[in-house]
DNA sequence: AGAAGGCGTTCAGGCGGCGTTCATGCCGGG
DNA sequence: CCCGGCATGAACGCCGCCTGAACGCCTTCT
């Protein structure tokens, strides 16, 4: 629900179903597609930290599929994985803007390993609608050159509201983003964050602002 | 000569010399080293973009050498040459900060093609920073003519706020860093090197800062 | 061997940021 | 028009952070 975003592209039901729940286990938020064309789709609504991507897929091969992914602006790494480990289709993977290269059959726990290894140089992308970013780095919300530093409890909500803009956030869901570890008790508390968020975003004198939906949640736009 | 600089340590005189030699033709400007010690020191004095280890070294793991590495303040890519392919050795690799792990007998090209996809994924890091530099050979810290010198843990920490200057570092890392060989009791150890570090910082009249990001870590900006 | 200094660690006291609650006023819906 | 949900400034207590000081260990010099 929380961890990082992987995408993984594989014809084969089976070994989809076990790459995808495998991955579950670990604490990634996983999608799975069986064509290319699905997973260019999936990759516009849900912006990966990773990719796992299979050379011979339906409908593309698994390398145009990293270039036209690359040509969209994404930019996580991607991971190949083959069945045909002869040398020339492993430089062509890495020509293609691949990051790693796994011949079938493999281990699982060495795909993790991998995906670890490359996650932790591919900080995730900062969040960013319309003119505001909100950069998980610094822990700061930027609008052009202005920056105002960000406290971890407003972070955890204002990157909830800007990863959903547009779209009504519940109150529930919220209070979960900002208070993992439990509840709070009264709920005013989420307000009084709310307020303060909207006089950071007047503060940067953003054009987006946080609306309340009445009886439901906020939205960001 | 200004290619990105790879370390590469290797025992075996004659691998090592086809290694430095492919790629130096490569473009990348190269230095060997037959021993962990001996590598340590090289990347004390030329800062690499990329470093390839031979797990097998004569004085030490190469696992140990990628953490000393890490707790150094090198944060290039590190890729292991191993003859020993079995996985439980694989995820000892990655898991001791190591990006990648080749198998020998292993292909010069796959190595140079797996070396391209690491760099262009870690952009070099400079050991210098605002106005302050950091010399990794008198452990000193140096703006303008003037300078002040380290101790030991004083530069490591540095070293590392300097090399990710701009970007939030937890403590988690600091500590880390700056205690490679077990933990310290208390966090509070971290804070006094903070306030020694700030202190130096001043008496250099550096417009540098070590900014503290709350229930997070520290940014050198 | 004794002296001296450098380095890492711990302690104590103080301060400020951060999360929470409260009080008061507003707005929207039934 | 009234009520319940929402808005927001203010205040407060706690925990994390800051820093000067002192202490012990180790190395080095005499």
């Amino acid at each position: 629900m929380s961890g990082p975003r992987i995408l993984v592209a594989e014809d084969d039901p089976e070994l989809r179903e076990v790459v995808l729940r495998g991955l579950r286990e670990e604490g990634f938020d996983v999608f799975g597609a069986a064509t290319a064309a699905r997973l260019l789709e999936l990759a516009e609504r849900h912006p990966p930290d990773g990719v796992v991507v299979d050379i011979g897929l339906p409908d593309a091969d698994g390398r145009d599929l990293c270039q036209s992914l690359r040509a969209r602006g994404v930019t996580a790494p991607v991971v190949f994985l083959t069945a045909r480990d002869a040398l020339p289709d492993r430089l062509a993977g890495f020509a293609a803007g691949g990051d790693d290269y796994l011949t079938k059959p493999f281990a699982f726990a060495e795909l993790v390993a991998r995906l670890h290894a490359l996650l932790r140089r591919s900080p995730p992308a900062p969040a960013a609608a319309a003119d505001i970013v909100v950069d998980p780095v610094t822990h700061a919300a930027q609008r052009g050159d202005r920056s105002t530093p960000l406290t971890p409890t407003e972070y955890r909500l204002l990157a909830l509201l800007v990863a959903r803009a547009g779209e009504a956030v519940r109150r529930r869901e919220l209070v979960q983003a900002g208070w993992p570890h439990g509840a709070i008790a009264h709920d005013n508390t989420l307000d009084v964050y709310i307020a303060r968020l909207r006089r950071k975003l007047r503060e940067l004198e953003s054009s987006a602002e946080l609306a309340t939906v009445h009886g439901v949640g906020y939205v960001f736009r």
